[in-house]
DNA sequence: AGACAGATACGAGTGGTTTGCAATAAGGAA
DNA sequence: TTCCTTATTGCAAACCACTCGTATCTGTCT
């Protein structure tokens, strides 16, 4: 079945964690703020406020962010963090496993939790996204193994058409 | 990131289409340069030489082609031919329903004849690129429809992943 | 041949992202 | 605590793939 092509950890599926106070967590756990960063560090990378702030803009709304997007949550805070810090962190925190990001349409790219890694459908005419269960690409991943040996990943482009009231 | 090659792909599956000599269609043919030409007339547009050296490069090498490469390609016969015109006629042959456009990776757009048009299977570690028969995309098509009504359009983005040699 | 609209070359602009660099600051050592 | 190393940052500029405004040119129709 079709499984993350990302360099990451494996992750647990839908686990929900309370935030809580600042409490340094014990393993690389990386659902929470704090457990990122706790990575980050261990990778002997820094643990910076703008990282922090940008994990926090990343778990407090788990939906597709643009890196404009998370640059305005994360300036209400900061406002001197710069767009290219945030490029340079995506990167870093993509690089990690923490996060990946999706090309939805002709627009920017939008980055969300690796745990919540999903293909997507776009419409084409009116711009409206499902988020597709990966369960759905069963029969393209094992057609395209079978006949190329190729394994899809079916989360960094979204596939377009046509949504059920534009058809 | 990693430099990829999308120009210069053979074009493998599909329909092939004898050229021949050049002599001017009579109808709606669009599988010959003054065909697509002619077609081009009916619509009120006019006859360029860009044009006519844009369609040549493209019914010659029928694989993909990025706008620059097009545009080295017609530059050859007529230099002074500008990018800026390579993308409108591109535009307005795409108008037309002559040729699509596909987006392969983080590059530039491709464009190719629409009559060969297909999904593509790009491997994120070389580069290398699969033509996929619309059938392979039949499970997902059904799917798409049968959950959320979706029409799918397999063609347009590309399908990542990894090649049976980097798998 | 003349008129008119469509097409062109050129250059400048745009959106999204990346890079070079000097200044800053995190985190370990002393 | 202070020092040191080097990761990270802010800023400006560059970059890529287009896109657009404009004056000029050229098919096409008459």
């Amino acid at each position: 079945m079709t499984e993350r092509n990302y360099e990451g950890q494996e992750y647990t599926a839908g686990v929900s964690k309370p935030l809580g106070p600042v409490v340094v967590s014990d393993a690389d756990d990386a659902t929470t703020v704090e457990g990122v960063l706790d990575l980050v560090r261990k990778q002997g990378g820094r643990v910076t406020s703008s990282r922090r702030l940008l994990l926090r803009a990343l778990f407090d709304s788990k939906g597709h962010h643009t890196a404009e997007g998370l640059a305005a949550e994360v300036q209400k805070q900061a406002p001197d963090i710069h767009l290219s810090t945030i490029y340079r962190n995506l990167d870093e925190l993509e690089r990690l496993g923490v996060i990946v990001h999706a090309h939805l349409g002709h627009g920017p790219a939008t980055y969300h939790l690796a745990a919540a890694a999903h293909g997507h459908f776009v419409c084409e005419e009116c711009g409206q996204m499902i988020e597709a269960p990966d369960t759905l690409f069963k029969g393209l991943a094992q057609a395209a193994k079978a006949q190329f040996g190729f394994t899809i990943d079916p989360h960094h482009f979204a596939m377009l058409g046509r949504c059920a009231n534009c058809a």
